[in-house]
DNA sequence: TATAATTATGGTATCGGTACCATAAACAAG
DNA sequence: CTTGTTTATGGTACCGATACCATAATTATA
């Protein structure tokens, strides 16, 4: 691979001028540019930015650490942190834990070796130390979706309480007592709020919170599937509506009753925490409380970049970002027999 | 960020001393090196790997660009990709194109400035640009899955016109005549390879080639749906089993089969390639051709550490993953009227 | 005890690109 | 014609880690 040495011998000229016809700065007559732009072509010659990279201090290149890259959900997030970057002129790279915090320390180890200018992280497990870790060489990091406890750290993410709250309120409003809500692990702050927002409705509304009405398991379709299965054959009366924790386990509650031959929404109401996947409608129209994925994704890389070129500094701040109530086909009053 | 000058310094040893403890090399007194350790753990040092790199002329690092990271079948790809890479000290980093021939061009850009030792290559499009670009800075390179005219690279892919073969083979051993083959963009060499395995069968079979029979969209799940919508309307009489160019083109012609209060299989049969995503199975279970993605991503990276290292030469070598056909519940023999 | 071998540590140069400072020619203003 | 400014180009050093060569100090062997 030819270096800017090369060129420059190439060209007759010192390797600096090379750089300032490549990067277009400074002083250079046509005479020279042009000698210099020739034998880069000939020589196919490519800069290395390694060695710009040294120099600098910077790399231009912030990663986004994410769970589960499957999820379309997070496919769109990664959209918006990519817009957002190039804007900038910052590259992403994009690293899939699988929700495996060994995989997640494991990326944090070599990205922070390559001098990596910022960290969007959607944590693995509830483990902070990554955190600590990217904190503690003082690289700018934003959290995506989720809290960690224990520590101080910008976090860019949906209003799950807020939204599971107006979801519930509106089963309540059609009428249902009997609410059921499927969610993911307990571990991921995610699936707390959730709950939480669930419950405090629940409460709101004067009913007593029935333990057994929760069921928590993975952010999975089969747990979904699992969950549905295991909440109709166990608890009578049997709900009248069920809650998804997320859009995967809305997939596995449809197909759970599907299989059980109960019709949404005639037998069962069904509600869930994010849209499905744009290219898997359900049938019926899914209730459901939409996110804004791209706009989160949009957002929390903006406000790294802010940090990393220096211009907003490392707050402890939250941006909670609203969802939207879609009402479809999948709800309505529950029989009253 | 702390250098190894500002360890050695701590540790009243030389930076070269610093290294050799880092690296576990030459000589070092049990003392020296526990001092040295000691100041590596005060200072939070991370070694920087954009100097390393630059001196050894090489990053350990392959780049894997993929055409679609929503779809389960490339995640496992990914997965045989970083498993095989880890096994030799490579990391892996992901690039998802959309299928955009754009978004490719810059990645590769970037990655060739960054000095990336090795490229897995899903090519967006098929123009052999990109393919040239890489071969021309020497850099190993292996592409996945699809072929591309006029250019001489490696490529590990699956068995798709055997595998097509195979699957229509047994559908007209079930009794089928009237088989439609709703495929995907014939831009790309898969599927132009699954309608070459497809229409061979048929001839085989003695049966004349019917254009109409032959529907190519998108490999999504939305284009599945919309062909499988368009053939049961507009072709007389209508086929009695549809073939899906993939496992999301299989997801939309079942939705619309469902839609249409067509019963799979009593009413029609439906055979896919690729399995579909474990989290999403279908309903009844779908007689396809499997592939091997995790074993495709294990040796496509086998094969270009194998270049990287200098064991392999660059061969033009083909590597063909053979498939195989689960039959299932999808299928039956047509209704003789 | 002398010599060789082993162990332990450091100085300098290098990877490739560019900031900083220097130099010199071309041109403008006084 | 001198001085000042703009334009054009180059030399040297540096970013951080390490290969190479050198130098001691220690231990083993003759």
């Amino acid at each position: 691979m030819p270096t800017i040495r090369d060129v420059a011998r190439r060209a007759g000229v010192a390797p600096i001028t090379v750089s300032r016809v490549i990067n277009n700065a400074g002083y250079i007559s046509e005479a020279t540019r042009q000698r210099v732009e020739q034998a880069i072509a000939e020589l196919h010659y490519v800069p290395n930015s390694l060695s710009r990279s040294l120099r600098f201090k910077k790399t231009d290149t912030i990663a986004f650490i994410v769970s589960d890259i499957t999820n379309p959900f997070w496919t769109t997030v990664t959209r918006g942190i990519e817009d957002a970057s190039s804007e900038h002129g910052f590259n992403v790279i994009l690293c899939n834990t699988d929700e495996n915090p060994a995989k997640q320390d494991n990326y944090v180890t070599v990205l922070l070796q390559k001098q990596t200018d910022g960290f969007l992280l959607v944590p693995a497990g509830e483990n902070a130390g990554v955190v600590q870790r990217i904190q503690k060489q003082q690289v700018p990091l934003v959290v995506i979706d989720r809290h960690l406890k224990d520590v101080t750290v910008p976090v860019v993410r949906s209003d799950s309480p807020g939204g599971m709250y107006r979801l519930t309120q509106y089963l309540l409003q059609l009428g249902h007592r009997r609410i059921a809500m499927l969610s993911g692990s307990m571990l991921i702050s995610t699936g707390r709020q959730r709950v939480e927002g669930y419950r405090r409705a629940m409460q709101d509304a004067g009913l007593p919170l029935e333990e057994h009405l929760v069921l928590c398991g993975e952010f999975k379709q089969e747990s979904g599937y699992r969950m549905t299965r295991q909440i109709l054959q166990t608890l009578h009366p049997a709900p009248t509506a069920l809650l998804a924790g997320n859009n995967f386990i809305a997939m596995g509650i449809l197909r759970a009753l599907d299989d059980l031959g109960l019709r949404v929404p005639e037998d069962i109401s069904v509600a869930g925490f994010d849209d499905l996947p744009h290219y898997l409608p359900a049938e019926p129209a899914l209730t459901v409380v939409a996110q804004q994925p791209y706009e989160l994704g949009l957002q929390a890389a903006r406000l790294l970049i802010g940090q990393i070129t220096g211009h907003h500094s490392a707050g402890q701040e939250e941006i909670v970002l609203p969802v939207e109530l879609l009402i479809r086909q999948s709800c309505r009053p529950p029989d009253e027999r």
